[in-house]
DNA sequence: CGTGCCGGGAC
DNA sequence: GTCCCGGCACG
C-alpha cells in the first residue's frame, strides 16, 4: 500500500509511504532509468539546485528522486500489474507512472540541458545492475525486494551543495513542456487536503492514508539547500518517523476516495483515539449523533500557521539539544525562539503559512475553520462581556502597560485599539494580541491609546503576518527594508515595556518563574539558556510586567520575587505576555 | 505550553 | 464596525 503525497507548496513533489527514505537519485540524460531498488517507494522533488529557465521559472524537467528506505509492503506477489509497472518504470519510456504497487516513477521527455548539481553514480540506475550494497534478494516474481533491514540498505547519493532556489510558482510545476500536465489537478469528488494535482494511474485503486511523516517540515525544506534537505531526509525524518519499517500504516486510516494527506483525518481515527483516552464511559445519544455526523465527512484540519510550521521544524532540534521531553517545556522554548527570530526568518514562516492557507482554501473553497470545531462549537454558553466596569482590566493595564508610565500619547488619530487605529492593512503595527484577535495590550481604556511608533518597535515588534511582496522572493536579495536586521531588533520587542522603571525585580526574577515552577523546566535549564542565548540579555526588564498582566493580583509578583533569588536566569517570559 | 488564525457572540 | 473569547492547529 503506497501513498503519494504532493506538497501543497510544491505540487511537483510526490511522496510515497512508508516514510523514511534514503537514496537520492536523479534522472539521467533525459531518461530516468527506473528505480534502482524495485519496490521501494519514491519521493520525487524538483531539483532545487537546478537552474532556472530563462523565464525565471524552474525547469520542470529537473527532478530529484529520493528513494525511500522501505520497500512497499503490500505489493502483491506475482502481480502482473506490479510487474508491468515495474517494467515500465525501468524502461526509458517517458510514462508518468504513479502506482501503488511500484515505485513512483515519472520522468519528462528530456532533461534540462543544464547540468544537475546532484551527483550520483549512473551505474546505479542500470536495470538489473543494482548497486552492490543493495540487497540482492529481490523477489524474482515481483521484483520487489524482500523486507529489508533499512539500516543495512543505506546507500545514498550525496547531494552536492547548491544554491537554494525558490520555486517561483508551485503550480507551475503542474505543466511540463508538452503542455500536458504531469499531475493534472484532480477535480470534484475528492475532498481531501491538498489533493494537489496528482493523477494516478488507472490501476491505482486504493491509498493508505495515515502517516506520521512530517510533511510540513518537508515543504519547508524544499526551500533550503539540497544538503539540508538531504540531511533532513536521511537523518531527521528517519529518526522521527513512528512506524517501524515493517509496519504498515494503520488500516483504519485508509481512504479510498482520494489521495491521502496528513491533514485529513477520518473521524474514526479521531474517535478511536479520543475514546481510548477518555474511556468509553461517555456514550450518549448526543455523542452518537455527533459521531455519525463526523463520520459523514472527514475532518479537515486547519492549515498550520506560521508558528506551527516553525514548531514542527524546530521541535526535533530543540529536543535534540535539550533533554526535555515534555511538550509544554519544549513549546516554551520554541515560543521564545520564535520571538527571537529575525524578522526575515519569521517572514519566511508567515509566508509559508500563507501559502498553506491559500492552497487550503483553494482546494476547499467551502472550508471554514468552523469545520474544525468538532464538538459544541457555537454551543458554548454565550460569553458575557465582563460587566465589571473595566475595573480589573483597567487597573492591571494601567499597572502593566508601559504606556501608562509614560504620558499616554494622546494621538487623536488613534483613539482606538490597534485594529481601529491602524486598520487591517497595517496589521504589522498591531500589537500581538490584536493580531490574534485577543485583547489589546496597548489600549488604555478611557485614555485614548498608547501609540507605539511603527518605525521602532511597531514594525519590529510585529513582524508582518503577510506580505505578498516577499512571497516568492529569493532569500538572497530580499532585504529591501532591513531596517534593523541586527540582533538588536530582537531587543526592541519588549522595549515598550522597558520603560517600566517601576519594575523593581531584576530580569532574572522573571525567568525563574517558568523554570522554577516546572520540574521539567529545571532539567532544561541549560537548554533554556541555550535557547535564549539567541536573545540578547537586554530585554529582560520588560518581562516582569507582562507576566503579571493576566493576573493583576500582586501575589503573583510576590511569588516572583521569592523565586528570584533561587535561580538567576537572564530572561525568559519577556515575549510572552507582552503579546 | 507556546503562537496564529478565525468564527461569531457581545458590544 | 470593533473587540476579543473560545477553540483548533502541533507535539
Amino acid at each position: 500500500m503506497k501513498v503519494l503525497f504532493l506538497s501543497p507548496l510544491c505540487p511537483s513533489v510526490s511522496l510515497s509511504l512508508p516514510p523514511a527514505m534514503l537514496a537520492a537519485k536523479r534522472q539521467d540524460g533525459g531518461l530516468f532509468k527506473g528505480p534502482p531498488y524495485p519496490g521501494y517507494p519514491f519521493i520525487m522533488i524538483p531539483d532545487l539546485t537546478s537552474p532556472y529557465l530563462p523565464n525565471g521559472s524552474l525547469s520542470p524537467t529537473a527532478r530529484t528522486y529520493l528513494q525511500m528506505k522501505w520497500p512497499l509492503l503490500d505489493v502483491q506477489a506475482g502481480s502482473l500489474q506490479s510487474r508491468q509497472a515495474l517494467k515500465d518504470a525501468r524502461s526509458p519510456s517517458p510514462a508518468h507512472i504513479v502506482s501503488n504497487k511500484v515505485p513512483v516513477v515519472q520522468h519528462p521527455h528530456h532533461v534540462h540541458p543544464l547540468t544537475p548539481l546532484i551527483t550520483y553514480s549512473n551505474e546505479h540506475f542500470t536495470p538489473g545492475n543494482p548497486p552492490p550494497h543493495l540487497p540482492a534478494d529481490v523477489d524474482p516474481k515481483t521484483g520487489i525486494p524482500r523486507p529489508p533491514h533499512p539500516p543495512d540498505i543505506s546507500p545514498y547519493y550525496p547531494l552536492s551543495p547548491g544554491t537554494v532556489g525558490q520555486i517561483p510558482h508551485p503550480l507551475g510545476w503542474l505543466v511540463p513542456q508538452q503542455g500536458q500536465p504531469v499531475y493534472p489537478i484532480t477535480t470534484g469528488g475528492f475532498r481531501h487536503p491538498y489533493p494537489t494535482a496528482l493523477t494516478v494511474n488507472a490501476s491505482m485503486s486504493s491509498f493508505s492514508l495515515k502517516t506520521s511523516f512530517p510533511f510540513n517540515l518537508l515543504w519547508g525544506k524544499l526551500h533550503e539547500p539540497t544538503t539540508q534537505l538531504h540531511s533532513f531526509l536521511t537523518h531527521t525524518i528517519p529518526s522521527m518517523h513512528r512506524f517501524p519499517p515493517h509496519m504498515v500504516p494503520p488500516h483504519h486510516s485508509l481512504h479510498t476516495t482520494g489521495i491521502p494527506h496528513p491533514a485529513i483525518v477520518t473521524p474514526t481515527v479521531k474517535q478511536e483515539s479520543s475514546q481510548s483516552d477518555v474511556g468509553s464511559l461517555h456514550s450518549s445519544k448526543h455523542q452518537d449523533s455527533k459521531k455519525e455526523e463526523e463520520k459523514k465527512k472527514p475532518h479537515i484540519k486547519k492549515p498550520l500557521n506560521a508558528f506551527m510550521l516553525y514548531m514542527k521544524e524546530m521541535r526535533a532540534k530543540v529536543v535534540a539539544e535539550c533533554t526535555l521531553k515534555e511538550s509544554a517545556a519544549i513549546n516554551q522554548i520554541l515560543g521564545r525562539r520564535w520571538h527571537a527570530l529575525s524578522r526575515e526568518e519569521q517572514a519566511k514562516y508567515y509566508e509559508l503559512a500563507r501559502k498553506e492557507r491559500q492552497l487550503h482554501m483553494q482546494l476547499y473553497p467551502g472550508w471554514s475553520a468552523r469545520d474544525n470545531y468538532v464538538g459544541s462549537y457555537g454551543k458554548k454558553k454565550k460569553r458575557k462581556r465582563d460587566k465589571q466596569p473595566g475595573e480589573t482590566n483597567e487597573h492591571s493595564e494601567c499597572f502593566l502597560n508601559p504606556c501608562l508610565s509614560l504620558p499616554p500619547i494622546t494621538d487623536l488619530s488613534a483613539p482606538k485599539k490597534c485594529r481601529a487605529r491602524f486598520g487591517l492593512d497595517q496589521q504589522n503595527n498591531w500589537c500581538g494580541p490584536c493580531r490574534r484577535k485577543k485583547k489589546c495590550v496597548r489600549y488604555i481604556q478611557g485614555e485614548g491609546s498608547c501609540v507605539s511608533p511603527p518605525s521602532s518597535d511597531g514594525s519590529l515588534l510585529d513582524s508582518p503576518p503577510s506580505s505578498p511582496n516577499m512571497l516568492a522572493s529569493p532569500p538572497r536579495d530580499s532585504k529591501p527594508q532591513t531596517e534593523q536586521t541586527q540582533p538588536l531588533s530582537l531587543t526592541l520587542k519588549p522595549d515598550p515595556l522597558a520603560h517600566l522603571s517601576l519594575m523593581p525585580p531584576p530580569s532574572s526574577l522573571v525567568l525563574t518563574e517558568t523554570a522554577a515552577s516546572k520540574p521539567s523546566a529545571l532539567s532544561a535549564t541549560n537548554c533554556q539558556n541555550g535557547a535564549l542565548d539567541h536573545q540578547p540579555a537586554t530585554l529582560q526588564p520588560s518581562a516582569a510586567p507582562s507576566s503579571s498582566l493576566a493576573q493583576p493580583s500582586t501575589s503573583s509578583l510576590h511569588s516572583h520575587n521569592s523565586l528570584a533569588g533561587t535561580q538567576p536566569q537572564p530572561l525568559s517570559l519577556v515575549t510572552k505576555s507582552l503579546e
